[in-house]
DNA sequence: CGCCTGCGTGGAAACGTTTACACTGCCGCA
DNA sequence: TGCGGCAGTGTAAACGTTTCCACGCAGGCG
């Protein structure tokens, strides 16, 4: 059995309200009691049950994060940014991955009724009537990257159009004509996002221009057999923009077991920027989107969210990424070297 | 205010009791009142405390997992494997970094009393001093890849003696004479571990050689920097070890930078095999850990110990790593391959 | 007809804390 | 000397559940 604060207050000879004052530092105690106090709290081992504690001080100093996987470096780096900003304020943090499954994020929510005091929320596959169905209304929230009505909800979402846009604007200006794009998971609000954005900026910039879109899921495999579509075809695109780089990756893959050379024979580049993107060979042209950051800003609005409800303005943020260009896109002769990659912000912030 | 379950039962007039049976899929509650309850608890949106909840069942169904820290695919791995077995028993997590600081493991691990009905700890710089005087003994615990006395605790632990060892034979087996090694940080259990097998195996194979030790601290940055002063030196090794692939990889664009080929002209090898390895041109040889394997066969046998405690036997396990060849190392001619890279068992397993 | 059984339900204790409130001395001041 | 106030401490309620126990009632059986 684990020893509580009732038995510390016996040992102490004391009523268990002074042994709580005394752990929480509250003054109207004497240091003599106070000391005797903490000498059996050390010699007994005592640590306080913080689920008790919440259930009358109402506050768990913990968030709840639902992400859609935790698979691969991005989500990495979400948890990586959530986890920085949380420890600089002593919040904890309660993990759940919903594997794009509406249902299991559904009860991952209600599982957290009781646990955390906020919840930062990623769900690029929710719909307005599934948060209204399952965030809590008295649970300060966070939407991240998620498609979101209108202002009812907290929310931060990267410029996915934007940065496509950006980004066949740069494939368009490096001279490339047929640009193909490999799309991520149907039904998910970056995906669609990103194919909006490549859609209406070859339309508009490559008159005439036909749209060649290949259909993958976000993964290195998907993006491995576009590859091998892309590879298949009479006449070859001299360009593919993947929805992300993980994508970006696996085609890589395909195009160089096939013997071609990127840039030269063939341009490729991501969205995300995730780390591994420098480290491929050609170094991924990609978009930024400072993953890590936005998982930490994503927390400072939650928190601060919490500590005063009363003044909690609900907006919707939008971060603009930013384009990197490196080599794999064809625009750059010099060999890359570490940290100086050339960065380009060109059209991605209007 | 939240709604709770004595509005529910207020609302479908019957006692809190039934409520909760109702909600349980208790037997004893007539078809009738439950459909009745559950309407209310539909209508009003009701959704149990889980805080107030696990304080009478004593179950969270949530398990602490506490890592040195979260960055990088070494740890993202960890977790994901952790997630996956413990989603697939329904159980949720509470993480921690503690970046390697003691006190901060320490508070986080008091932090979680209450919270979790057992504790995932990994932390290469902890000794048994600081496990006997933070861990609870009346919570299940499994520590991971941590230096640990004896029998006291469940374990599981990758060999990293011995997986140096067949790194290093497998480098003279190349050919290679002089093995130089980055270290991961001091006082690390793991890179202790496996700086000992580089020391031991490059001793016994390879009489009359010298060892070369560049100390890192497992960050790409430290390998860089590592590649830098192996760049310097009048007489270069003909190999380098890295303690593990991320140093690898920053060794790699040292190298690369300087207009050296790898591996031709110098052989570089690491640890780990995250996902990363592959990507790197060339592809990483490396020892494969099978990261998320083991995270999540660390979940299993602590979840494991949870259910059954009276026969729960702490017992140390350890995992024999892989030596998987790839390029880097100078042994392979042919181009490698989308999962074809060769693995070799070489010595792993005695 | 009376009693036992069993089923559905309600009352209340328990989990481990925090905290509002009450109490007891003691000190200082009028 | 008497009284107010205050500092230190204790008592008990509260947080939102689950569950033990008791109760009432219906039905079956002797």
């Amino acid at each position: 059995m684990a020893v509580t604060i009732k038995d510390v207050a016996r040992e102490a000879r004391v009523s268990v309200a002074s042994v709580s004052r005394a752990l929480n530092g509250h003054q109207n105690v004497t240091s003599e009691t106070r000391e005797r106090i903490l000498g059996v709290v050390r010699n007994l081992r005592y640590m306080p049950h913080t689920g008790a504690r919440s259930l009358i001080t109402r506050r768990t100093q913990t968030i709840g994060v639902l992400l859609p996987d935790l698979y691969g470096e991005y989500f990495s780096e979400i948890i990586r940014g959530i986890d920085l900003a949380a420890r600089a304020r002593g919040l904890h943090l309660l993990v759940s991955s919903s594997h794009g499954d509406a249902a299991e994020a559904s009860t991952a929510i209600r599982a957290m009724r009781g646990r955390v005091d906020g919840l930062l929320v990623m769900s690029p596959h929710a719909d307005a009537d599934f948060l209204a169905d399952n965030l809590p209304d008295d649970l300060p929230s966070v939407l991240l990257n998620t498609r979101v009505a209108g202002h009812q909800y907290s929310s931060l979402t990267v410029d996915n159009y934007r940065g496509a846009c950006a980004m066949v604007r740069h494939l368009a200006g490096c001279g490339h004509r047929r640009i193909a794009f490999i799309s991520g998971p149907s039904n998910n609000f970056e995906s669609e996002e990103r194919l909006r954005g490549y859609r209406e900026t070859l339309a508009s910039l490559v008159p005439g221009s036909r749209e060649q879109v290949l259909r993958g899921d976000f993964s290195e495999e998907s993006g491995y057999r576009a590859g091998r579509l892309l590879l298949a075809q009479v006449r070859r695109p001299d360009a593919a923009f993947a929805a992300n780089d993980m994508m970006a990756i696996g085609c890589l893959f395909a195009l160089n077991e096939a013997g071609l050379h990127v840039p030269r024979d063939i341009a490729l580049t991501g969205f995300d920027d995730i780390p591994m993107a420098r480290f491929v060979t050609p170094p991924l042209t990609t978009v930024r989107v400072r993953i890590s950051e936005m998982g930490a800003r994503a927390l400072e609005r939650l928190a601060l969210a919490i500590d005063s409800p009363d003044r909690e303005k609900r907006s919707a943020q939008t971060i603009p990424p930013v384009l990197v260009v490196r080599n794999s896109c064809g625009a750059q002769r010099a060999a890359a070297h570490k940290n100086a990659s050339a960065v380009t912000t060109r059209g991605a912030t209007p």
